[in-house]
RNA sequence: GGAGCCGUGGUGUAGCCAGGUUAACACGCCGGCCUGUCAAGCCGGAGAUCGCGGGUUCAAAUCCCGUCGGUUCCGCCA
């Protein structure tokens, strides 16, 4: 028997209606005479009663009834009694008072419980990923995605974006992840590879002249697996012609503010704030900073030359400085706590970490008696620093960026420090256009090989390629990288500058990337755009710590999927028409 | 490649550090009673040789070594 009506929306207004119901028994409560089931579909509960009074077979039907069967349920709805209201329920003021119960499948019980809660181990319930998405938290994380999904092709093409596909099966280029590798059977011994992302064919698509593009698009990188990467994922990616970053950048903003006003109901201040790499290394350490959180760094270098103390002095002395920032959230703290916070640095990489501690016009520390009482000072003033509250000092070059960076995380996670806002955005911009490969001996892209540099940079560009900067930028939230793009190169003599820089050959140029030069000399538009990890938004939106809880059939951190058992082998056969033998 | 944590009935945990009868508890499951529950209640029952392998010991869930799986992080991820 087909429904008329979804179980989560029944309301009082539908007191008297006659409605079949389909849905699976989330629970079965037996009370010897009346039956009260409560009965799931994607919308929701209601809670169908089973009196033998009105009906004596629905009420047999129900007494054979278990966990997790499917039914149709046809009955009249009513208001509940007023002492059986339930207000726990969007439906708890009515029930379906049923006539007529029947199954339409049973079910086995289930490996787990099918609730709220789960706590269940993960590679159990991703082998029953079926049935781990009939929880509501995961369920409603797979809805969120959908409706941000749709809404995300709402705006783009109301703002003149055309959706292409692009190609799956592609070539393998060098510079960036490991690729996916897929053999041709047509070609003997070659091979396809999967897109990292759409990225040149979205550039040729500017070319082509469509303006402006957009896809939503899966892509696959062969590396380790984290709780914000999974081997393939989806990229809201998206490419623009003749526009300068700021074009993308308040679009963005634009687009952001929507998608959180409509599902989050959450007004966003724009435009977001924006640092420079620069800045953002400098005032937190890292090129993705959580903005939820004070902790800013600050340079004591000024206040400590030509200090007493040995490591202080030689890393100022060897052109370093000592950076460090005031904990928030934590005052007098025992002395455990702060060797905690050394240990911690260690892990981090660090030789070491120094703490002080105000004790009224002084400074408690391990280092205290090799400080003056004008240094001391110096540094109170300088951080601001108030009864009982907490100075971390780091010293050294750049290194020492990330442990305080690392820090900061660390005091936020330990300390619970007062936030200053629940979303907190932020673009970064200006990267470096290259970074220096200690491994190879050479330099890499930063961002990708078609990174367009600052127009002030052209000039030094070979002659010292770590200080150019890039027409790039980044989308944190929350301290989470949510996307990147920039400005692309479209003069194909500059291309093949950045190419030597990077120490591909021309040759080598010319048979990986041949394709995009060619299609540079052909007319093309300046182009940029960005692209956002889908899988990353939607669960900070959905308020989750991984992306596998947004992802209905993701990998384990080995990449397998304990559902359908991949990856696996393949019979003899494949591999002969492949023309492959495993080494 | 490296480091940390986890692995005990179907599920979640306790027991492990200080080795010693029938491995405990909750939920679930099965049966019985019960007409207003919604995490229903009450009574009864079944169900684990403690991830796997080896070692130490009179004796191992417990100690040691190895291994597998999961997970978090570093490396890696243009």
């Amino acid at each position: 028997m087909k429904r008329d009506r979804w179980c989560g929306e029944l309301r009082r207004e539908d007191a008297g209606r006659e409605v079949v119901l389909n849905g699976w028994v989330q629970r079965r409560r037996d009370h010897g005479g009346v039956i009260f089931i409560d009965l799931r579909d994607v919308s929701g509960l209601a809670q169908v009663v089973c009196n033998p009074e009105v009906s004596a077979e629905a009420h047999a039907a129900a007494e054979g009834v278990r966990g997790e069967y499917v039914l149709f349920c046809r009955g009249k709805v009513r208001l509940r009694p007023e002492e059986a209201v339930n207000p726990k329920l969007p439906t708890g003021e009515v029930e379906v008072l049923a006539e007529e119960v029947g199954v339409i499948s049973r079910s086995l019980t289930p490996p787990f419980e099918i609730q709220e809660e789960s706590g269940v181990d993960e590679t159990l319930r991703l082998r029953y990923r079926y049935l781990d998405i009939r929880r509501p938290d995961l369920r409603d994380a797979l809805i969120l995605r959908s409706r941000v999904t749709g809404e995300v092709r709402n705006f783009l093409s109301s703002r003149g974006f055309l959706e292409i596909e692009t190609p799956m099966l592609t070539k393998s280029t060098p510079e960036g992840a490991r690729d996916f590798v897929v053999p041709s059977r047509l070609q003997p011994g070659k091979f396809y590879a999967l897109p990292q992302s759409p990225q040149l064919f979205k550039q040729l698509l500017m070319v082509a002249g469509l303006d402006r593009y957009y896809q939503i698009a899966r892509c696959f990188r062969d590396e380790d697996l984290r709780a914000d990467r999974q081997p393939e994922f989806t990229q809201i990616d998206l490419e623009m012609s003749f526009v300068e970053p700021e074009d993308v950048i308040s679009l963005m903003d634009e687009m952001f503010a929507h998608l959180f006003r409509l599902f989050l109901e959450v007004e966003l201040r724009v435009p977001f704030p924006r640092l420079t790499w620069r800045e953002a290394m400098e005032r937190y350490g890292t090129d993705r900073p959580d903005l939820r959180y004070g902790m800013e760094i600050v340079d004591f270098s000024s206040a400590l030359a030509g200090s007493g103390f040995k490591v202080f002095r030689s890393a100022l002395e060897a052109g370093g400085r000592v950076r460090g920032f005031k904990v928030d959230g934590l005052v007098s703290p025992p002395r455990r706590e702060l060797d905690g916070m050394v240990e911690e640095a260690r892990r981090l990489g660090a030789s070491g970490l120094v703490w002080m501690v105000r004790e009224g016009d002084g400074l408690k520390s391990p280092v205290a008696k090799f400080l003056t009482g004008e240094e001391g000072e110096a540094l109170i003033d300088a951080s601001d620093l108030r009864e009982g509250e907490v100075l971390l000092l780091a010293a050294g070059g750049e290194e020492i960026s990330p442990v305080l960076s690392g820090m900061r995380d660390h005091c936020v996670r330990r300390f619970g420090p007062p936030r200053n806002e629940k979303f907190a955005f932020v673009w970064v911009t200006d990267f470096p256009l290259f970074d220096w490969d200690e491994e190879e001996k050479r330099y890499k892209s930063n961002h990708h090989p078609f990174t367009a540099p600052s127009g002030d940079c052209l000039d030094f560009l070979e002659e010292r390629p770590l200080e150019v900067t890039s027409q790039s930028y980044d989308m944190v939230l929350n301290g989470v990288e949510l996307g990147g793009g920039s400005i692309r190169i479209h003069d194909p003599a500059l291309q093949e500058r950045v190419f030597a820089v990077l120490g591909l050959s021309r040759e080598e140029a010319e048979d990986k990337f041949g394709f995009l030069l060619e299609a540079l000399r052909y007319g093309p538009p300046p182009h940029g755009g960005i692209a956002y990890g889908l899988d990353r938004m939607v669960m900070l939106m959905a308020g989750r710590e991984s992306i596998r809880d947004v992802i209905a059939f993701p990998k384990t951190q080995s990449g397998g999927d304990p559902l359908t058992g991949a990856p696996d082998a393949v019979y003899p056969e494949q591999l002969r028409e492949l023309r492959l033998r495993p080494i």
